[in-house]
Parts: structure tokens; C-alpha cells; sequence
DNA sequence: ACCCCATGTGAGTCCGGTCTCAATCGTAGT
DNA sequence: ACTACGATTGAGACCGGACTCACATGGGGT
């Protein structure tokens, strides 16, 4: 409206070029850097470049290159602060080498997994990087292959797709801390997933994650290794929202064969979980031992400061990047694929069962 | 791999209208859904369409529409949990509406800021949310709305642009919680803040940011009113990263002149100062009150529950997106712009302070 | 002086859709 | 039976760059 009413049309390669004087294809070769163009010609079609704020239509450039520079990436939610992290990594890696890249949040559900997957193919995206909802509906996944373009997965593998995965090795974290749990003279151990499930958790229970499978394969190696017989009746799916998480723990804090310790399957959960211990007027350790995954800031500052399993997520994401973008541009893989590996960070969260057992 | 070696094309309308035996003008009219098609050829080209996997190519579709369905985010950095939750309210207010968001993280850098819109425009997007890193270098975001791009401003203004902006009155909430710490008995109160700044700060100095003026001003407001001079002495900038923070701490709360409570500009800063009390022995609110923006979950978790600034952030974000659509859809202005604001909440981190000087 | 080939240059095609326009078809109105 | 008008349909232009191809131009080699 400054300057005139009517949407000015942004300046094209033919405008640039009716103004230096030269043909399109000229300009354009001076613009594109390539070809062969006169140093009389390059000079010309820039400065009228600059003098009309030319600048190029990636859209029409992605057109018929076929490359968009943009990476789609997929994850349950970026308010989760281990995702904003992972996305944080994934979009400076991106940025690093030129590409750009379009969020899409699904809530966990397949459903908009679906739809969303759809949306930045439609889009023609270089590539992708999922956080897939679950490991087990993963046709949609398949059709990233298919289509030609490059898929990363993050934090959990898809069952029946053979694509390359960024994710830590949660089975042998999990058998670790579970090991310390034991040994502090912990049995009735609980997990809070907020992995949505049909049905209560049973033992050898076939589940849509394989990043908590994979957590309760470890500890129920930890407890067989030590003869003892693995507490499925402690594994809580479903812990959707703060409500459902407080129920969950009030539950598992009471009765007679109450758990000694908790463990939270991510950020989120912790939250809740040591919010309803508080309210229930708990001690932390003294009265129930506290594990939780992904060592956010705050797990410092509360009281005893919680000992958590931290995982690289931010290195997950650049790594994930990284590996994406190398596909796209067809590079062999890279030399040496450090591991990635979460650890456990030991602060005053875990400590020995109120009616201490004797331990073996 | 699977199925051919050679890297398949997408199939396209052309390819329907052929196996469909109409013309691709036809195909594309089924398809898009517009113009006037017969049943007949309708049900053969989706037939066809729906047989050979065809979907459409929203670059192509965006070229000669002009549209690219597709939102430009420029913050400062995702990590930051409140750009998480913003971003997340923009990302489901652009998806309902059929948007989709390209992020892109400045680091709080002009320079990368510059570069984010540049890249941003050339991609085409329909138009920007930016959380500006400068409230007075703004002459790249002037190209936007020069461009005929809509653009919304989020948490903060910048000079001399005319734009819709989303924020929340800073001053006001500032001033009410000023008064709040001053009725405590509180008169050395020290703000922290991240925004770089070559000199330290002196009264009446000119700054980057609209937001942290404006809440410097509400303190000052405060402190004038009750006939006090505002301790400008305590107003710390430039508190980058944990080091810096604790650094900046442990100077506020020493001497003689020692600061008697402390404002934390965001959960990021909040985190270091409260460690680095923590730290120094000292026990909130007894020996210093502590006051936070920014109410994340996790200051209900610490010892005291911490007295916390709450913004609707998200709803910053679905006001933002929202606002930007309407522009970009050339729709009015909503009927009803329900202002944002932000509210103390008061939880446990403040209190008299250790020297108690009586109060007016 | 003559041929060869690298460098410059412009016309025009293509990418994959949208959309205009003129031609064709069917049938209702009289 | 004849005209008219709306529904269909196909050809082709166009969006804005990238790139192919044919055609100059000119200096080096012999």
C-alpha cells in the first residue's frame, strides 16, 4: 500500500534481463553461476539485480532441480522439552549444510503421523526424519523409501523397515539402572510409560514402542540375572496427562505391596509423578526411590536432586541430520558412526527401600 | 532399489490423464476438484489416480498459485522451553487452518536473523511470525510486509514497523510484581536478563529489546511511586550461558549492598541463579527471594515452589499463527482481540527480606 | 590464409501443475 | 426442425527458473 495498491509481481530473471540488456538465458546464467557468461554480461545483469532486489523463486528453482533443500521432520510434540532439544540439534545440523526444515507435530498419534508424512512428501521434501508414534503401524514410513526419498528414524525403529536409526541403546541403559535399583536393595520397581495401550500391561506383552520394550527387556534381564522374578504388575501404560499420571503413582504408592521405587519414562511424567509424591507427603529418597529419563536442567535444582539417565538427545539430532543429509546427497556413509550412549547420573534420588531387604 | 534401479518419477497429471484416455486439462480439473467434469471422466481419473499412486506436487501447485500454504517461524532458539510451547501453539493453530511451518532458530543473532527471513522469502512462505532478536535493527524485516508478505511480531515490537505484534503488556505485569517484592520490604532488587549489551547497564540507557525495557520501566514505575530511587546498579545484562549466570549471581548477592531478592528474565536464567544460590548455601526465600518469567512445571518441584511471572505462551502462539492467516487469507481483523496478559502467581520464593526494613 | 575448438549467446523446452479460451455436444425452448 | 445456452472437453499459455541446442565469434596452431 506504500507504493501502489495492486500486489507488485517480485522481480523475475526476465525482468533482470530485459533491464541488463541481455537474454534470459544469460541473465540467468549470470545469476545461477554457471555456464559461460562475459564478465561485460555478469556485470551487468548484477548490478540490475541489485538495482530491481532480484531475488531467485525457490519454488520454481526446486521445480526442475528437484532438490527442495528442505528436510520434513516429524515428532510427537516440540513442547517436550526432549524433543525441543532433538529439534534443536536437527535444525542446526541442517542449517550447517543448506537445508531448511518444516516441523510437523503429531501428538503421538498415527493417525496425523500419517497425514503428516503425506503432507511433506506432497511437499517434496529432500528427505525425512520420524519420531515415529509407534514401531508397529509403519506402512506410511514404507512409502518414504518407496518414493525414492531418504527416511531417518528417531529414537525408535519401525518394524519391517530396514532404514538407518538414531537412537541410544536402551536396553542396556535400562539393564544398568535397573541393576542399581537392585542393588540398593529395591524388588517392587515400577515404570510409568505414556505409551497408549488397549490393555493393562502383562508380562511378554507385545508393545507399539520399541524404545520401551526395549527398557523392559532390560530390567527384566536385571532381576532374572539375579533370580528374581521381574514385577510386570508395575509397568503402568497410558500416563497421558498430569491427572492420570498423579492416579497412576498414588496407586503404586499404596497397599502393602507398594513400589519402593519409580522409574519415569521421560520428562514429562517426572514431572507429575514427583509433584504427586510431594503431595502425598513422601520423602524422595527416604520414603521412595526416583529414576527418570532425559537429564533436564531442573532435575538439579529440586530436593534430593533426582538421578536420571541421560541420553545425547541434542547429539541424536544433529547425528539424525547429519545422516540424512548425507543420503540425500548420496555420500557413503560416514567413517565412523560413534555410538550414541545414555548414561546414568547418580544424585540423591535413589537410595535403599524404606523396610530395607537384605540384599544378595 | 526394490523395485528398478533408476530413481522413478512421480507420476503426474499428465500420466492420469493418459491411462485415464482424457486430456490432462481434464485430469487435472478431476483432480483439483474445480471446473466442470462429467461423472464419468471424474470416476476414471480418480480410478486411474488412485491405481498409479498419484499425488499432486505442491511445489508445481504453489508456483502458479502463489501460495504456499507454508508459515515462516524465526525465534530465538526452540531449546528454550518457551519458544517450544509458542512454536507448538503456532504449529496446531497453522495445521487446523491447513498451514505447515518452517523453524528457523537465530540463536538470538541478528545476522542469522537476517539471513532466516532472506531464506524464508525466496521459499515463498505466505507469511512470518518473527520473534525479533532486535527490537532496533529491524530493516530486514521491513522487507516483509514490502514484499507483500504479511508478517505478526511475537514478544517483542521493533522500531518503526507497523505490524500486527503479539505480547503481553510487560510493563504493567513488571510494575504489579515490583510492588509485590516492595511490599515485602524488598529495596535491592536485581534483574537479570540474557540481552547482550556492549556496556553494563546505566539508567535511562537505551535498549535492544522492547521487553526488557518495558519491564524495566514497570520496575522503575514501582520504585518511583513509593518515592524510591530504582537500583539500576542491579540490572544485569549479557547473562549468556550457566557460567556467566552463576557469575553474575554470586557478585549480586555479595557485599554489603547485596541484592535482597532477584528477577530471572527467563526459566533458562532462572535454572543457573537458583543453582548458583543453591550453591552459595543460601536458602530462599530466607536469605533471598526469588522471582521468575516464565511458569514452567517445574518450578512447583523445588524447594521453595518458586513465585513465578505465568504468560499464556501458547496462546501467544495461536494468536500469532491465527493473526498471520487472516492477514494472508485477507480476511478482517478478528471481532474481538482478547488481550493477552500475564499474571503473578504467587507461590514460595518470596518473602521479607533477612535485614527487614519496615515498610511504608 | 584456413581449420579447430573453446567461449558466448539467444531461442526455446521442460518441470508439474493452474487456468483461459475456443470448440463441441446435448438438449430445452418455440 | 432450428436456435440457444449451459455443460464438457482439449489445446495451449503460463508460473520462474534450469538447461539443451544451434549458432556466432575469435584466437591459436600450422
Amino acid at each position: 500500500m506504500s507504493i501502489n495498491g495492486s500486489r507488485r509481481r517480485d522481480t523475475t530473471v526476465a525482468d533482470v534481463a530485459k533491464a541488463a540488456q541481455v537474454s534470459k538465458a544469460q541473465a540467468a546464467r549470470a545469476l545461477g553461476n554457471y555456464g559461460a557468461v562475459s564478465d561485460d554480461v555478469r556485470e551487468r545483469v548484477l548490478a540490475a539485480a541489485e538495482e530491481l532486489g532480484y531475488r531467485p523463486n525457490e519454488l520454481a528453482r526446486s521445480m526442475n532441480t528437484g532438490k527442495s533443500h528442505t528436510l520434513g521432520v516429524v515428532v510427537g510434540d516440540i513442547e517436550n522439552p526432549h524433543f525441543g532439544l532433538a529439534t534443536r540439534g536437527i535444525t542446526d545440523a541442517a542449517k550447517k549444510r543448506g537445508f531448511n526444515v518444516i516441523l510437523i507435530n503429531t501428538d503421538e498419534e498415527t493417525a496425523a503421523e500419517v497425514e503428516a508424512v503425506r503432507v511433506l512428501l506432497d511437499k517434496r521434501v529432500d528427505g525425512l526424519i520420524v519420531a515415529p508414534a509407534s514401531s508397529v503401524e509403519t506402512q506410511h514410513l514404507q512409502r518414504i523409501p518407496e518414493s525414492g526419498r531418504p527416511l531417518v528414524l528417531l529414537d525408535r525403529t519401525a518394524a519391517g523397515l530396514d532404514v538407518e536409526t538414531v537412537s541410544v541403546d536402551m536396553a542396556s541403559i535400562s539393564y544398568e539402572s535397573t541393576q542399581y535399583l537392585l542393588e540398593a536393595g529395591h524388588r517392587r520397581i515400577a515404570f510409568i510409560s505414556t505409551l497408549k495401550s488397549d490393555a493393562p500391561y502383562t508380562a511378554g506383552m507385545e508393545l507399539d514402542s520399541s524404545q520401551i520394550s526395549e527398557r523392559l527387556d532390560g530390567m527384566r534381564r536385571a532381576f532374572e540375572e539375579k533370580g528374581l522374578s521381574y514385577p510386570a504388575d508395575l509397568v503402568r501404560l497410558n500416563a497421558g496427562n498430569a491427572e492420570s499420571i498423579r492416579k497412576i503413582t498414588r496407586e503404586l504408592l499404596a497397599g502393602p505391596e507398594a513400589a519402593t521405587a519409580i522409574i519415569a519414562s521421560d520428562g514429562l511424567i517426572a514431572l507429575s509423578v514427583v509433584e504427586a509424591i510431594q503431595e502425598l507427603g513422601l520423602t524422595i529418597p527416604a520414603d521412595v526411590s526416583f529414576l527418570m529419563y532425559d537429564d533436564f536442567a531442573w532435575t538439579k535444582l529440586t530436593t534430593p536432586p533426582l538421578t536420571v539417565i541421560a541420553q545425547p538427545v541434542y547429539e541424536m539430532g544433529t547425528t539424525a541430520a547429519e545422516a540424512l543429509i548425507r543420503q540425500i546427497e548420496g555420500r557413503k556413509p560416514a567413517p565412523t558412526t560413534p555410538a550414541l550412549t545414555a548414561r546414568l547420573i547418580r544424585r540423591g534420588s535413589v537410595g535403599a527401600p524404606r523396610a530395607a531387604s537384605v540384599f544378595s
